[in-house]
DNA sequence: GACTTTTCTTGATACAGGTCAATGAAAACC
DNA sequence: GGTTTTCATTGACCTGTATCAAGAAAAGTC
C-alpha cells in the first residue's frame, strides 16, 4: 500500500518535458521569463535520465560544472568530514536548486543522492551565469533563489542552536508539509522518502530520539505515523510547538 | 589596554575610501572589476557614517534596500522568534556583505547590530543587481560571494548538528583567526567584538558553558584569554580537534 | 570616586538526549 | 520463499550541558 503511494508520487515526470509545460514553472528558475527569454533559457539547459534511489548527480569535491533542478522525487545533501562523519544538509523537492554552493569554490562541497527515483534537469553554470547577464529577470531570479537559501540556513541554524528535540522535529515535519503544499501535493499527509536515520542525521540527534519522539507525537495525537507515511492530524498544535520555545527572556533587546 | 588595543584594529578607516584604495578590494564585491567598470560600481555605493556600537544598519522587517559591506570594525546579525528569543546568525568582518538574507523576501529577515564602532559602505540593491547585468565580472563575484555564504552556513549546520561544545568553541575561534588572517590582521592574537553571550548564542551553548570553556582552553594550554583578548597558542591543536569528531563511523557511505 | 548595571566566572544540581543493547519489522537478495 | 541485511522501535542507563545560584570583575553613570 506504501509502495504505491509513492509511485503514485514519483512517477509524475515525462523524461521529455519543457519549462513552458513544467508544473514547477512557478517555483522553479524560469519563473518570469516568457516567450524568447524561456526559449533561450531551455536552450542551455539538459534533460538527463533519472537517477534511480541512491545515485548522484554529483559527489563531493567534484569539479563544478551544473545547478540541478529536481523535477520529480527527492534528494538529500550531504558533506563528509575528514573524520567520515557524515552530515546532511538539506532535502530537495521538486522545484528546487541544488548545487548552488559549489560556485564559490568551483567546486561540489557536498554529495547530492537520490532519495527515490528521481528526474532533473541540468543547468550548465557556466551558460547559466551568461545568461543571466541578457535577462534581467533570470537573474533576478536566480539571487532570488540563493538568497532563499541562505534563509533556510538561517533558519535551520535557529533550530539546531536553540531548539529542543520535539521542535526539531515538528519544524521538520511543517517544513515538508508546506513545501509539499506549494507543489500541489497534500499538506496533510505525505511519505517521507529519507530514513529515520537521515532525519536524526539532520536535526542533529540519535535516530533512538527521532524514532522515540514519531511515537511520542502519535500518541499525543498530533500525528498519525506508519513507517515513511505520516499524517498530519494537528497542523496548528504542531506549529505552536515550533514557536512556544522553552527560553522566556522577552527582555532582550 | 584592551580598550587601545580594540581601538588601533578599529580605526584603521577614513570616512572617504574609493574601492580603488580600500585594502579589502580583493575580498569584497569589486574584485576582479577595474578602470570604467569600477567607476561604475563606485558610483552606485553610498558610504555612510560609521554606526557606534550597537546602533543597526537596519532591524527584522525592515524593507529591503542595499546591502551592506563592512569596512572596519564587526557586526552580528541576529533573528528575533515569536517568543521572543534571539538566534545570532552570524558575526561580519570587514570584506564582508551583510543582508544578502533579504533578497528573497524583499525584506529583512535579520537585525544587523554593530558590536563596535564600524564603518561600512551601502549598496543599493537594486542598482547592484541591474549593474550586475552588464558587468560580468561583478555578476560572478556576487553570485560567488552568495554561494560562499551558503557554504559557510552549511558548515555551521555541521557544527551545531554534530558537534560537541568544545569543538564547536574551537571552530569560531579558528574561523575568526583565519578570517583575520586574510584582512591582513594576526591570526594568533585578536579582540573578541562580541561578548561571551553572544557567542554562546551563536554557537547554541549556555554562557556558563563558554566561559568555562575559555578557562579549560587556557589551562590545556591551547589559548591564552584575558577578557576579550585572545591569543592562539595552539593552533594546531585547535584545528585538530574541530576534525577529531566522537563519532567514528566510516563505514557510512 | 562611589554607585549601578552588566558581564563574566565558578560551583552544585538536574535532566534531555546520547549511547548501548536487544528485538521486531521491512527490504533486499539469492 | 527463505535468508540476510538493513531499518525502526523500545528499554535501561549514563554523560554533557543546561540551569540555578552566588560572587567577582568590568563597564557605564552620575
Amino acid at each position: 500500500m506504501m509502495k504505491n503511494d509513492t509511485d503514485k508520487i514519483v512517477t509524475l515526470s515525462k523524461i521529455k518535458v519543457a519549462c513552458q509545460s513544467c508544473n514547477l514553472y512557478e517555483l522553479c528558475l524560469p519563473l518570469g521569463l516568457h516567450g524568447e527569454d524561456l526559449d533561450q533559457l531551455e536552450k542551455i539547459i539538459k534533460r538527463a535520465h533519472p537517477l534511480k534511489k541512491n545515485e548522484s548527480p554529483f559527489q563531493q569535491g567534484d569539479k563544478f560544472q551544473s545547478i540541478y533542478a529536481i523535477r520529480s522525487g527527492s534528494v538529500k545533501t550531504y558533506t563528509i568530514a575528514d573524520d567520515g562523519s557524515e552530515q546532511i544538509t538539506g532535502f530537495y523537492l521538486p522545484g528546487e536548486l541544488v548545487g548552488l554552493d559549489a560556485i564559490s569554490d568551483d567546486c561540489h562541497p557536498c554529495t547530492a543522492k537520490a532519495l527515490e527515483t528521481t528526474s532533473y534537469c541540468e543547468i550548465p553554470y557556466t551558460a547559466l551565469e551568461q545568461l543571466s547577464g541578457e535577462l534581467p529577470s533570470l537573474r533576478h531570479q536566480l539571487l532570488k533563489i540563493m538568497s532563499k537559501e541562505i534563509t533556510h540556513d538561517a533558519n535551520l541554524l535557529m533550530l539546531l542552536g536553540k531548539k529542543a528535540a520535539d521542535e526539531r522535529l515538528a519544524s521538520l515535519l511543517l517544513s515538508l508539509s508546506s513545501r509539499l503544499k506549494n507543489r500541489g501535493f497534500s499538506a496533510t499527509e505525505f511519505h517521507l522518502s529519507m530514513s529515520r536515520n537521515d532525519i536524526a542525521n539532520y536535526l542533529g540527534l540519535a535516530v533512538e530520539t527521532v524514532s522515540r519522539l514519531f511515537t511520542r507525537f502519535q500518541d499525543q495525537g498530533l500525528i498519525q505515523v506508519e513507517g515513511k507515511f505520516v499524517q498530519i492530524i494537528k497542523l496548528e498544535e504542531l506549529k505552536a510547538m515550533t514557536k512556544e520555545c522553552t527560553c522566556e527572556n522577552p527582555k532582550m533587546a
